[in-house]
DNA sequence: GTACATTAGTTAATAGAGCTAACTGTTCTG
DNA sequence: CAGAACAGTTAGCTCTATTAACTAATGTAC
């Protein structure tokens, strides 16, 4: 795509692309689910129906350490999901002190809706790219996920 | 790189692409700077600062516009940053309903330093990648931010 | 089999950041 | 000069996150 001859690129160059690039995008991301509010989830919520969806029947331990946050972060999150009736948090019938998380039935209508819109809106945003450029990104983004990612969670290797 | 004959990768692809890569890669960030708590500032604050370092004298309408909040969450975002004393905020001389937005040395100190760790933490786990795959992926965030960005201050081009 | 430690999760207190709505002042305009 | 438009602020709310302190269940040691 480029000329070898070019000035080679640093990894302080893409570092810096990436604080350029990953907090805007968050935002739009954020603003933009909100906007569309299929059912006001917000974008932590969603993360957490998709990982409950993926994982039935999984623990809180488990989902706060894929969320990234701590126990009583992904505890508060969880009780505002139940209450709005996206999931639900029953005892675990051998290990009294676990939980078992199951998206409810709503929770998998307004999770399809919503996973939906918000991608449709970023397909309208990468209309117009070819497929070469969209390979390109898809390929860019992977590395920098396995990037930021490193020695996190080596051991699960559970997908998003 | 990759041979013509591969299936086509569509802007759905990349769109799920980025819902998985940027929220972790925030969250990384956000938690890396926390942790390397060179004064407790934020993602926000940070990019505040950046701004206002580049535009000084900048206005809260400017600044909104670029960090992509209302108005009044960039106040309140100013507000305690000229608490931590990294800021200022003084009357415009001839526009009175204008505020100037200056860094303080503290500030400018305290940003090259929360710069630079976070740089080098990315930068830590870029290591190993290519001059060429670094560039290809500096490409890809260019098309993703402008793609996200698209319909945003179309007009002032201010660049972060 | 009591005593201690570990594990799973909750609760409380606090703070940052975002929003909308309603407000104060300032400047421009008809 | 009256009123519209503009620049910010304040108030009230929500969500997400943190740490610290707690309950309750399980496992281990002696």
């Amino acid at each position: 795509m480029y000329h070898e001859c070019m000035p080679a690129t640093t990894p302080d160059q893409v570092a810096t692309a990436i604080l350029e690039t990953v907090p805007p995008t968050m935002r739009a991301i954020r603003g933009q689910m909100r906007s569309a509010r299929v059912a006001g989830l917000s974008v932590p919520q969603f993360r957490l129906l998709r990982f409950v969806r993926r994982n039935p029947g999984t623990g809180l331990s488990a989902l706060a350490e894929h969320l990234g946050t701590t126990l009583p972060a992904a505890s508060q999150l969880v009780e505002r999901v139940v209450r709005a009736g996206f999931l639900t948090r029953a005892q675990h019938p051998t290990e009294r002190r676990r939980v078992e998380l199951h998206i409810t039935e709503a929770g998998d209508a307004v999770l399809a809706q919503c996973d939906e819109r918000t991608r449709a809106w970023l397909c309208e945003r990468l209309e117009g790219l070819d497929p070469e450029q969209l390979e390109a990104i898809a390929g860019a983004l992977r590395q920098v996920r396995s990037a930021v990612e490193r020695e996190r969670f080596v051991e699960k290797g559970m997908p998003l």
